[in-house]
RNA sequence: GGAGAGAUGGCUGAGUGGUCGAAAGCGGCGCUUUGCUAAAGCGUUGUAGGGGUUUAAAUCCCUACCGAGGGUUCGAAUCCCUCUCUCUCCGCCA
């Protein structure tokens, strides 16, 4: 959510704003229903003033006398003027706080113009793709890959996207999010393992509900959500508190399945481990002073990095454009690995500034040591990172002859052995 | 899952229909005393929204907030209903 009197003071900016996103907002709809909202306030607010003046003076009156009885005559039909009133007003507020969320978070000056994900910018290359393995396949055509990567028997028990992983299939992803979590541990993130349902009011701070809504498993009969990424349970941790501003920043990371209904998806996009409905994922989150969070995004994205030049995997860093930004993010990077087999690059990571558009649904605040006042803290994010596409470039990047697979050295205390086998 | 009790400000806790945004204590902040610390004394102390004023900060006015939502009433922290959460006991259980 953005602040409403930015909106209300400098509709201009803001319109300016979104336009780098090439969404289609009514703002125009969103200011009628502010005008409309303050309008009736100002009405109800002025009668219960009066209604309140009257409770004072009826409390210094005997009860029954004749006044009294006048009072609580003419006193009625301002009771029932403040009950009309009262909801028209939840109904206006209701309209306004609907159509605020229809209001995106603006980008950053530093996000470049563009409309399509080709208008990203290319903002760093890490590595050498030609420097891969020379019998890189499709993951999906690995010789044996089926039997520690179970796709049929996942969609027996649960439905397609939902794999088993076996034997050395479980034992990879183990390592991996092991790997990624020391290492996070080392960078300085605490390490959480928060709840994978969360309820309504938690996925709409996140900004997940009422946009994505279709892109999320609801439970009946409890209606709480499964969470698509750590992003959801992590960021609501201090939802509605007020930190000290000493204790920024705060920086945490969790491991939690993410799971994504993905209607709408389809093709070669979604072979292999591409694109599942459960997939593994560690999750970085900042809380920062406004002041530091564009120099919190540089490290976050680092931190991602990272974790993807310890596995010497090739890979390179997106800057979005406004238009391949997202509703939510005020400045995002993608980090994509190359996938030798594919001969494609696979997003592994988002790393974003999310400025105040969380922490503003959210009220996560912190008390500032100058003005004593509470303000709204910035929220960042990162993947650090995601299981499944490390996983499949990994196995195709360093496919050996013998049809295994050599692991990088960071990965062998992990998995255990130098080797990962098919067969 | 069953039965009962409860939810008040940063914390503890009083308040059963009117002058209650709410006693008291603790904590915090400021000042005084003190060589420092400790202690004591005095003062102060939430959040949000709207409006006036101002370049702005400051400030002033109004309104809301006693777990959440609804109801009764001229008037609700207080009475009624629903929900959520916490605690105790019983049951079940990794």
């Amino acid at each position: 959510m953005i602040d409403p009197k930015l909106l209300r003071e400098s509709p201009d900016l803001v319109r300016a704003a979104i336009a780098k996103k090439h969404l289609d907002v009514d703002l125009d709809a969103v200011l009628a229903a502010d005008a409309a909202w303050r309008g009736k306030l100002q009405e109800v607010e002025s009668l219960r003033a009066a209604q309140k003046a009257a409770n004072t003076a009826m409390a210094a009156l005997p009860k029954g006398t004749p006044e009294f009885v006048a009072k609580v005559a003419e006193m009625r039909a301002v009771s029932a003027s403040v009950k009309e009133r009262e909801g028209q007003l939840k109904e206006l507020e209701e309209r306004f706080n609907q159509a605020m969320l229809t209001v995106p978070n603006l980008p950053h000056a530093s996000v470049p113009e563009g409309r399509t994900p080709e208008d990203n910018v290319v903002f760093s290359t890490h590595g050498d793709c030609a420097a891969v393995s020379a019998h890189a396949v499709p993951h999906w055509e690995i010789s044996g890959f089926e039997r520690l990567f179970d796709f049929n028997r996942g969609a027996k028990v649960t439905g397609a996207g939902f794999p088993f992983y076996v034997g050395d299939g479980a034992r990879i992803v183990r390592a991996l999010l092991r790997y990624f979590l020391e290492e996070n541990g080392r960078a300085g993130y605490v390490e959480v393992n928060p709840p994978v349902l969360v309820n309504a009011a938690s996925a709409t701070a996140t900004g997940q509900l009422p946009d994505k809504e279709g892109q999320m498993y609801e439970t009946t009969p409890d209606h709480l959500y499964a969470v698509p990424t750590a992003e959801v349970p992590l960021t609501n941790f201090f939802r509605d508190e007020i930190l000290e501003e000493s204790a920024l920043p705060v920086y945490r990371c969790a491991y939690t399945p993410c799971f994504r209904r993905e209607a709408g998806s389809y093709g070669k996009d979604v072979r292999g481990l591409n694109r599942l409905h459960q997939f593994d994922k560690v999750e970085m989150l900042k809380w920062v002073h406004p002041s530091q969070s564009y120099v919190e995004l540089d490290k976050l994205r680092d931190d991602a990095e990272r974790l993807l030049r310890g596995l010497g995997l090739p890979y390179r860093v997106l800057l979005m454009c406004g238009g391949d930004l997202g509703f939510v993010q005020s400045k995002k990077y993608d980090l994509e690995v190359w996938s030798a087999g594919q001969k494609r690059w696979l997003e592994v990571s988002s790393c974003s500034n999310f400025e105040t558009f969380q922490a503003r649904r959210a009220q996560i605040r912190f008390r500032s040591r100058e003005s004593g006042r509470p303000e709204l803290v910035h929220t960042l994010n990162g993947s650090g990172l995601a299981v499944p596409r490390v996983l499949a470039a990994l196995l195709e990047n360093n496919l050996q002859a013998d049809g295994r697979v050599k692991l990088p050295e960071a990965l062998v205390p992990h998995f255990g052995r130098e080797y990962l086998s098919f067969a």
